[in-house]
DNA sequence: AAGAATACTGCAAATGTATGCAAAGTTTTT
DNA sequence: AAAAACTTTGCATACATTTGCAGTATTCTT
């Protein structure tokens, strides 16, 4: 086994399990102890991950090469939620999107011949829609977070000011009734604040393994949004606590 | 077994493992360890993949864009204007690169270990970058063009007010001695005129069949360079009318 | 503070690399 | 068609990197 070659299988471990451990790594891999131990010692010098004792630890600004969905159900689920999406969008609208998987899928969807601008700050979100001709995209420069693929800082903050959007569709990574809506990075919590204030409409595409996860940062509070989509049916016992809230469902 | 036709192999089989192992691949086309490793060494300098010890590994720049690219010899030149570029990069630099296919391949050939912040306004070139631990980015946002994957217009413009960076790596569709470096886009030619205002020296990269080219906008005469990159040999013919200009150009 | 787990150091074996050289093969010139 | 010039190839050599191990030091856990 090359070198290389495995340096990129500790890399793609780290990416996935955030953490690794030398002594199950060199099992794993069939390499002694040290040679993990000087990979893990070399990729720190290239910043690539942070050592620690017994292991390594992943490096915020590690690249997220997995874009792409995490896996069949999972890629189903976000069909359903995606289709149900697409009833909103209305040729002329203006709508901001930010980062993460479920953004990302549901702009592929999006019909060739609806005719919106779309403000967002993700790149591969940007490039999503390269396929669509009559969608005009406006890009947030800023500070670009490798790790999420998106810009943030005081420059997105700015020109968000300027922008008045008829939805906004907030990606999230936890969704609770009580707790809000919450994500990991505080930056990009901040943003995401702003995008509410930008829409007349903000709305939350989450499918159901997010529900009843809270994160650090709160967006906001389950109230203030105006429209959860999930991939379950809005009747589903799994959103009783949600339909309490007075926040529509579908 | 010809030489040529031996590389391609090579390549094929780099294409689906990814890697490979000298000694195997000896085996198996049955020639010498050394022609093996000759011909990596080759295809090393054309940019077609990387060389590791004991072996070869994809270079990721053929596997993203892959298909897209204008054939093997482009690809050659590339490898060639790349490794003069390096030279100039040095840690706590800051860089602006827009878009275009030979800034994306530079960025790509970048060591990851050197300390940069790059400011570009290309999405495909802040996500090559994701690969880069050490390197900060600063997207420049606005009008995202999706033909260039590039943004444009008066926030870009806004935001190049408040950088002053070292180098400049500019991009264009034509160099000519006379008519100088032109673009197709007006709107780009205003920006990378702005780009050249906020970077100490501006250098062009530049393959040779984009010499005594001539596109509608020009973006700033030969003499404004402070040098010039290509794949040729600085005393190649096809340069002479360039020389007599007083620009650096190696 | 003791014991266990993990980390570091230096070393030797194995493996890989660079280089020069001569033979074989190709192309160009005459 | 022969000779000359150049390229490619395989091999031998000396040098460099990588790897696993053993012994020792350090850190963690209880």
């Amino acid at each position: 086994m090359l070198k290389e070659e495995r340096q990129r299988l500790i890399l793609d471990k780290l990416n996935t399990d955030k953490k690794i451990n030398f002594v199950e790594l060199g099992k794993f891999l069939d390499v002694s102890y040290d040679s993990i131990r000087r990979d893990i010692i070399e990729l720190e010098d290239k910043g690539f991950l942070k050592k620690v004792h017994g292991g390594a630890v992943a490096n915020s600004y590690l690249s997220v090469l997995g874009t792409k969905t995490n896996g069949a159900s999972s890629s189903e689920e976000l069909g359903i939620l995606s289709k149900k999406a697409q009833k909103l969008f209305e040729n002329r609208q203006t709508i901001i999107m930010d980062g993460g998987t479920t953004n990302f899928f549901m702009a592929e969807q999006l019909a060739k011949t609806l005719e919106l601008t779309i403000v967002t700050n993700s790149t591969p979100l940007a490039m999503a829609l390269n396929e669509h001709p009559r969608i005009d995209v406006i890009f947030l420069g800023g500070t670009y977070f490798k790790r999420y693929q998106i810009t943030l800082g005081s420059e997105v903050s700015r020109q968000l000011e300027h922008i008045n959007a008829d939805y906004y569709f907030m990606g999230v990574n936890g969704v609770d009734a009580q707790k809000g809506l919450s994500i990991r990075h505080y930056e990009e919590s901040l943003i995401k604040q702003q995008m509410m204030q930008a829409a007349k409409k903000t709305v939350c595409c989450t499918i159901e393994e997010k529900l009843n996860v809270q994160e650090a940062h709160r967006v906001c509070n389950f109230q203030q949004l105006d429209l959860m989509i999930t991939n379950l049916k809005p009747t589903d016992v799994a959103l009783k606590d949600f339909q309490k809230q007075g926040v529509e469902i579908i």
